[in-house]
RNA sequence: GCUGGAGUGGUGAAAUUGGCAAACACACUAGCUUCAGGAGCUAGCGCCGCAAGGCUUGAGGGUUCAAAUCCCUCCUCCAGCACCA
């Protein structure tokens, strides 16, 4: 009988959805009591829903994961393992600009798509508890985030120069620009002057750094967070000005060069410049400087590095107060407003830079001793202090789909945050929701939702019209999953309890420092909010590897965006998934090739035949006999648990490319045999089940059993039947493999040495010539030493 | 420039962490089979060589009885950060 994929595949996704087989109770009581077992979060990070539908790199990912979670579920873990759609934010708002079509109503139809592709790629989806952050019973949390940030000090509104993109017409965060472009449309970003919320992550720095320590994540993910918080230590030190109040501050990390300081530099920004003003004698050469330094884009001062400009502050001077002198004082766009103190100290000697900006303006050089590091700070009034690269989070976005930020503007009080009993604040259903390109929210335009009183003094008000960042709804998502119907509180501490932290997270690096710096971030505050009692949302995190296709990254603008639906028209979901992972390490991606799904789609056919056509001999293969077919099985016995073992530990490490190699060697060797015990089909099938989930289910009922395989234990081994009684003894002269002979697997040095020396072969090629050393390692090989 | 990671057959990749390089597949070749199809089965398949044998893990050197694996020098590719003082 051939092997109908689409109709086993239908049919067990219906028996799982209605034998509930992959929900867990969550308010079962933590462990130990009754008959409950340990919980397992085992997390995958949720989708935005384009509407071109799922990216067979989503499913990557998924199957990645649920291969895990299946494993751990046959261990005897309650596994959870939630899905839900980040449909609100910037992605899924430019494609329905681009199609034309309102984001709610677009919202409702992928999200029906998306759901209806995710139940056909054969993971363990716990459906009951799936949420979209574009719901009010969900955003309404968002919201109420955001209010008790403001309340406890960690959201509040600055003026900065922040990064706007001209095509999304909005502001971003850091985090949000890659190499000077929108992560999103890949637009240049230019800097903006604007006023905007914040959430003080800054404030974070140094956990977020430290507890980092602690986690078992993906070694490439930390190092990109460690690097992009940027921890570096220094020294402030003032320059003062003659014949003036003002000092320059200048940050350095390397105050033992001091004496080599030839000249300081201030950033355009810097706000000193507008205090020196009368005293500045070409003032109108700084303020052109000025001017035109704003209005270049972070690219165009990147690129403009190599060829650094610059103006003397004519008329001011400044004392380096290591070496008494008077120095210049410059501005120069290579010196960051943002980072330190805007200012530094210029020492040709020790930094190109600053060699590069001196050679250009004829500045002078010195090569002054270096100072001694330890006393040099406290000798010219200086302080220590540590600096970091990492900013606050610019949370504001001037658009139409994410939650209106639950902000509330009063003349009288200003700034009040809209009162938790009148949460959400429901996003009003316009009918124009383009950017306005005006650097306001499409719902600044309508009269009706702005309008509002003051919470506090009653008296007429004005609503922020910004949204927040998509960002912020996909940073807490994972605890809103264990409790996603609460309408009273975030989520119960109970369930949040028994069931969080996440105790396994997969998901792309991409996320390094953006949804999983955030993520760690919102953890640390609701630790201290006392909502929780550990201070890291995932105990261990893998970020999968790359699909690649054609040797290029899958990209719409390329035209090499796989989509799953139709390989599983074609093969079936169990053989898309078992090709996915067989392409290479998990962690390391692979190359998406349609020749090769042949070699799964035989691989699983064989299983199926197999399943069909083979005698099953009772489970014990001693009460046989003493047959032919008893070594066999004796053999096949072997290699099982050996399978066990290898295919346990491989997927322990992601490593579900050599597990599947291991079960087609297996399969292959079971096909040798024309009876298999009962036993050992069963135990191949078992570990079969996390990989094509289905087809093991369909012939787990066919050897007669009425409970899911899913819900079996998982195999154990028997290390003493993965043990060989014999062995390939490899046998060199001066490393060259000259022999190779079967030798016991207990026998000793002695033994192994005699034996090599013995082999006809090998007595040939010595020809009486005494050996210089012999190397023997036990149950490998002897390495015999002449002299050449 | 800085920080990580990686370079192995025609292709995707394995290699118990210093012990037989190329497992498992794809593609290819030959044969069988077939109501001819992108099906199934069998065998072969790193390179040179008729063979014995020799060579082979980006390049070069080193350590070692033994190196894809460890050390040094260099080259190439990928990812992230980048005028962060």
């Amino acid at each position: 009988m051939e092997y109908n994929f689409k109709a086993i595949e239908k049919k067990w996704i219906a028996n799982w959805l209605k034998n509930k087989i992959y929900e867990p109770d969550l308010d079962a009581p933590r462990h130990g009591r009754g008959k409950s077992k340990k919980p397992f979060y085992n997390l995958m990070m949720f989708p935005y829903p384009s509407a071109e539908g799922l990216h067979v790199g989503n499913m990557y990912a998924f199957t990645g994961a649920d291969i895990y979670g299946r494993k751990k579920r046959m261990e005897g873990f309650d596994v959870f393992e939630p899905i839900g759609l980040d449909g609100f934010g910037i992605h899924s708002e430019n494609y329905a600009l681009k199609i034309n079509k309102h984001p709610k109503k677009l919202a409702k139809e992928t999200e029906k798509r998306f759901y209806g592709q995710l139940n056909l790629i054969g993971n363990g989806f716990a459906w009951n508890e799936k949420l979209e952050t574009y719901n009010p019973e969900y955003y309404k949390w968002t919201q109420w985030i955001f209010v008790q940030m403001f309340k406890k000090g960690l959201a509040a509104r600055k003026k900065a120069a922040v990064n706007w993109c001209p095509q999304c017409q909005t502001v971003l965060a850091d985090e949000q620009v890659a190499g000077g472009e929108c992560e999103r449309c890949s637009s240049k970003v230019i800097k903006k002057e604007l006023e905007q919320w914040f959430f003080k992550i800054t404030d974070y720095a140094q956990r977020l750094l430290d507890d980092l320590e602690k986690i078992d994540w993906s070694g490439r993910v930390k190092i990109a967070q460690k690097n992009w918080i940027g921890r570096s230590e220094g020294a402030i030190i003032k320059f003062q000005i003659p014949n003036s109040k003002f000092q320059i501050e200048v940050f350095t990390t390397r105050p033992d060069t001091l004496f080599g300081a030839t000249y300081c530099v201030l950033a355009p920004e810097h706000s000193l410049i507008k205090n020196l003003e009368s005293r500045i004698l070409n003032l109108e050469e700084i303020k052109k400087y000025i001017k035109n330094a704003k209005e270049k884009t972070d690219e165009e001062r990147i690129v403009g590095g190599k060829d650094k400009t610059g103006v003397e502050l004519k008329g001011i001077k400044a004392i380096n107060p290591a070496t008494k002198e008077e120095i210049p004082v410059w501005i120069a766009d290579y010196v960051l407003a943002g980072y330190g103190t805007g200012a530094i100290m210029a020492v040709p000697a020790h930094d190109e830079r600053d060699m590069e900006f001196a050679k250009k303006f004829n500045l002078a050089v010195s090569d002054a001793p270096l100072a001694d590091r330890k006393e040099i700070i406290k000798k010219v009034g200086g302080k220590k202090i540590v600096n970091y690269h990492l900013r606050d989070w610019l949370i504001s976005r001037q658009r139409y789909w994410g939650p209106p930020i639950p902000m509330i503007f009063c003349e009288k009080c200003g700034w009040q945050p809209v009162p938790e009993k009148d949460l959400p604040v429901l996003l009003p259903n316009v009918k124009d929701f383009r950017p306005t390109g005006s650097g306001k929210s499409p719902l600044a335009t309508i009269e009706k939702f702005i309008k509002t009183k003051c919470p506090k003094c009653k008296g007429e008000a004005r609503r922020e019209t910004d949204v927040s960042d998509t960002f912020l709804d996909s940073a807490w998502y994972f605890f809103r999953y264990v409790d996603h119907k609460n309408q009273k509180e975030i989520f119960s501490s109970k369930r949040a309890e028994r069931w969080l932290p996440v105790d396994m997270y997969i998901g792309g690096a991409e996320h390094a420092v953006l949804h999983l710096l955030y993520a760690r971030f919102l953890t640390k505050v609701f630790y201290d909010w006392g909502l929780i009692d550990f201070n890291e949302p995932f105990k261990k995190f893998r970020a999968h590897g790359l699909l690649i296709k054609d040797g290029a990254k899958m990209s719409k603008s390329r035209g090499n965006v796989v989509n799953p639906d139709q390989y599983i028209q074609k093969f079936g979901a169990d053989v898309l998934r078992m090709y996915l992972m067989f392409l290479g390490p998990f962690e390391q991606g692979g190359d998406f090739r349609d020749e090769s799904i042949a070699g799964i789609d035989r691989f699983l056919n064989r299983i199926w035949k197999f399943g069909g056509k083979i005698k099953i001999t009772p489970n014990n293969p001693a009460s046989a006999g003493l047959t032919g077919q008893t070594n066999q099985n004796a053999k096949l016995e072997k290699l099982l648990n050996k399978s066990i073992k290898k295919i346990g530990e491989d997927i322990e490490q992601l490593r579900y490319n050599t597990a599947i190699s291991q079960l087609m060697i297996l399969l292959n060797e079971m096909e040798k045999s024309e009876a298999v015990p009962k036993n050992i089909f069963e135990s191949f099938l078992k570990i079969l089940a996390p990989f094509a989930s289905h087809l093991a289910e369909e012939l787990w009922e066919k050897l007669g059993h009425k409970t899911s395989v899913h819900l079996e234990k998982w195999p154990e081994y028997d290390s003493e039947k993965t043990r060989e009684k014999t062995f390939e003894l490899v046998i060199q002269i001066n490393g060259k493999v000259r022999a190779k002979m079967e030798a016991p697997a207990e026998a000793g040095e002695v033994e192994l040495q005699e034996l090599a020396l013995n082999h006809p072969l090998i007595k040939e090629k010595l020809a009486g010539q005494p050996p210089k050393k012999i190397i023997v390692v036990l149950g490998r090989l002897v390495n015999i030493v002449i002299q050449t």
